[in-house]
DNA sequence: TTTTGAGTTGTTCGA
DNA sequence: GTCGAACAACTCAAA
């Protein structure tokens, strides 16, 4: 009989799993392994909201491989010596897993590969997570792209779909019984802060394929439009789910391409095309971090370097991060992200320009707090964005691009319908004051909402003077 | 090697 | 209210 353990990471899943397919057919049986090690992406360890999800995610994997007559089993780092641990404990010969391509893991699982097969063991690893690897996107000088349209001119135009691999029916396994409980990773708070992430998310890769039949069903014909909203449900909220891998992209492409070729319809298809389109800016970011390891930690413009940022100011951070900015829509995104782990997309980009233009605070300072509370928190597209909004990225909004909250509230939030939900001090206010309520003194004193920390005209200024004495 | 066209997401001002 | 221009200059990527 022979064994080999399938190593899961960020791949919790089992349809479309290619390292998992391969293992059973390779295989007579396999042992399906998760090893909780995070001192080994440091500085990136997972923040609280992310552990949080892992947690959910893999009590749902273990259940759908128990349900296979399989099971996981759940052990502590160092990888590579509790890998050689079950390996011997078992007499499995190989080790079979599904890439990532952040630095730290990247060196980790060489390093780890090599080991393997030096002692004699197979070690293979497969794609699943995107769905072309950083390093199949080349310019044709061959060096990697650093802008996002003819990166993804490029990716589109080779990109080879292919079928998703079906969930195995059955898994022959190794007992697994000897793992530890998964309570005993203490991914879940200490104090009960999550109730609003309960409320909001279901993990798992069941929950995932629900998502996305919700996303392809009944919002993706609206997408172009909507998903610019946050007053609306128009977007795929997809985004953890990929993250932690409890659907593939390839699926998702592949049933997504199904779906428009059945449909003939001109929405529908700029739904997809658009859609797709996100799922470039993932990969471009994937991308980008492989081959710029620093980019979490460094300007990707080295001429920022020598930008000057205002003093750090605590007090500004922190009412930014509780949403008492008194700027209503940037407010409501913080809010909405400390209570659901999550913010639309456009309020992102808003307090981000808001934390790192307004208020010139580093932009390192938002990306620590987004890396802890966002449930979809990754390295690459984390990073990715700071660097874009504070304009230090290679490919980033020019300078002078300081987002307006009260124009982009009122151009997208044009009800306070956002707002609203999420500041609930502000419920009585009517649409017209709703994104500037400071311009009305009394109704601001009856509502208990602060009053602006920052002028928005002249902060805007002062913004614009920083960045032009860092171009001359 | 040189040239050329283009670059996610905006704001303000003045006609 | 609507529209175009200015806000800058630079770098990327391909021809």
């Amino acid at each position: 009989m022979k064994t080999a353990l399938v190593w899961f990471r960020r791949d919790l899943r089992l349809a479309d799993n290619p390292a998992l397919t391969a293992a059973l057919e390779a295989y007579d049986r396999v042992l399906p392994v998760f090893i909780h090690a995070p001192d080994e992406e440091a500085p990136w360890a997972p923040g609280a909201a992310s552990r949080w999800w892992l947690h959910g995610s893999l009590e749902s994997l273990g259940k759908d491989l128990r349900s296979r007559g399989s099971g996981l089993h759940i052990a502590r780092g160092p990888s590579l010596d509790a890998l050689l641990r079950l390996l011997g404990e078992h007499g499995a010969t190989a080790v079979y897993w599904n890439r990532l391509y952040e630095p730290a893991i990247t060196q980790r699982d060489s390093l780890l590969k090599q080991t393997l097969t030096e002692q004699g063991f197979e070690a293979r690893s497969f794609n699943a997570a995107l769905l072309q690897e950083p390093w199949e996107v080349q310019t044709n000088q061959g060096q990697p792209y650093r802008v996002f349209t003819p990166y993804w001119r490029k990716a589109r135009s080779q990109m080879q779909l292919r079928p998703p691999l079906p969930k195995p029916a059955r898994i022959a396994s190794r007992d697994h019984a000897a793992g530890l409980p998964l309570d005993a990773l203490e991914l879940l708070p200490a104090r009960p802060w999550d109730q609003g992430l309960h409320t909001r998310w279901a993990r798992g890769e069941s929950a995932a394929e629900d998502a996305f039949s919700e996303f392809i069903d009944s919002t993706m014909s609206t997408y172009i439009d909507e998903r610019d909203r946050p007053d609306r449900d128009g977007t795929s909220g997809l985004s953890p789910h990929l993250h932690f891998g409890e659907i593939s992209p390839m699926r998702m492409a592949w049933e997504i391409d199904e779906r428009v070729r059945s449909g003939r319809d001109a929405a529908l298809s700029n739904g997809a095309e658009g859609f797709l389109r996100q799922l470039g800016w993932r990969e471009f970011s994937q991308q980008l971090l492989f081959h710029f390891p620093d980019m979490p930690e460094k300007n990707l413009n080295s001429r920022f370097d020598g930008f000057i940022w205002a003093d750090a100011d605590p007090p500004a951070l922190k009412r930014w991060q509780r949403g008492r900015t008194g700027i209503p829509i940037v407010d409501a995104g913080m809010r909405e992200l400390w209570e659901s782990g999550t913010m639309h997309n456009r309020v992102r980009m808003l307090v981000a320009s808001f934390l790192t233009k307004n208020l010139r605070q580093h932009w390192h300072l938002g990306e620590r707090w987004f890396w802890d509370t966002l449930v979809d928190a990754d390295l690459a597209n984390n990073a990715q964005g700071w660097q874009w909004t504070a304009g230090c990225g290679v490919d980033a909004s020019p300078y002078f691009r300081i987002f307006n909250p009260v124009s982009q509230g009122m151009k997208f939030d044009p009800r306070g319908d956002y707002v609203r939900r999420w500041v609930p001090e502000l419920a009585d206010v009517p649409a017209p004051l709703i994104h500037r309520p400071w311009t009305d003194g009394d109704l601001l004193a009856r509502s208990h909402y602060p009053a602006p920390i920052v002028d928005l005209d002249s902060s805007r200024q002062a913004a614009l003077a920083a960045y032009k004495d860092l171009r001359d």
